[in-house]
DNA sequence: ATGTATGGATTACAAATGTAGTATTTTATT
DNA sequence: AATAAAATACTACATTTGTAATCCATACAT
């Protein structure tokens, strides 16, 4: 257990983001997707591929001639992991407080503020039966 | 306005926090401090301490014969300008994507969860008398 | 069969980051 | 004043990241 994935750079976690969406995928597809919201050069995705699977954060399929990536976490581990690593660094670890700061932020919607009132409750809920 | 404050790394977190807990201070205390918590060589400290002078992220008071060094901007501006970019990165954006995740967490107490509450209820009490 | 385009492998190169070391200048001590 | 100790300044060097280009092999079109 424990298996400690690797650091995804910015540029990375884009890519990741388009192989999340829709994988297993060639170069060529993610370098499709890719060049609608970036500018980059098809090379460059290639290289943030091949980096991705070195790091062993996605695979590869050599089976037919074009290979095929896929990713070898879940989006949800990888925000996780992320997400644990940054409230360390920028919250001193207190989960709270940065929850604290991100509501008062404006671009909650109603529902929104509903939805997550309700996952509090049930938290709590859970909690005290427990 | 919109004055983008530049990036600050890991590493350079960790003086900061130190900065925040306590400023002005001289390099030998960011030093000290950091001492108990990392591993760091008294020169790494200073390097790091002169990497934020130069983005201009902290600054230093040469009157004395010693220097001493401050954050020019809040603990809070800085969290803020970082959790922007790590919520676009990591989650695409959308902010409460990252807070259900994050409130799923088991790390909150009874209490916390109170407090966050109020803070929801607090929000959409605004919103709706707006 | 031969050129051409496409994919894959390898290489490039600058900026940022982690992690210091060395050299020089001040300041403090005797 | 001379020397030691401490600060400051400057330099170093490997790794990671952003951003590709070049070179080689192969598949497709003619």
């Amino acid at each position: 257990m424990s298996n400690k994935l690797p650091s995804i750079s910015d540029a990375e976690w884009e890519v990741m983001n388009v192989l999340w969406e829709k994988s297993p995928q060639t170069a060529s597809g993610v370098i499709s997707s890719l060049q609608e919201q970036t500018d980059w050069k098809p090379k460059t995705v290639r290289t943030l591929l091949d980096r991705l699977a070195q790091k062993k954060v996605i695979g590869v399929n050599k089976d037919q001639k074009v290979y095929t990536f896929f990713p070898l976490y879940s989006r949800d581990e990888c925000q996780q992991a992320e997400a644990k690593s940054f409230i360390k660094r920028i919250y001193g670890g207190t989960l709270k407080s940065m929850l604290v700061q991100f509501m008062q932020e404006d671009s909650l919607s109603e529902e929104d503020i509903k939805e997550l009132r309700s996952i509090l409750d049930e938290k709590s809920e859970k909690k005290r039966t427990k």
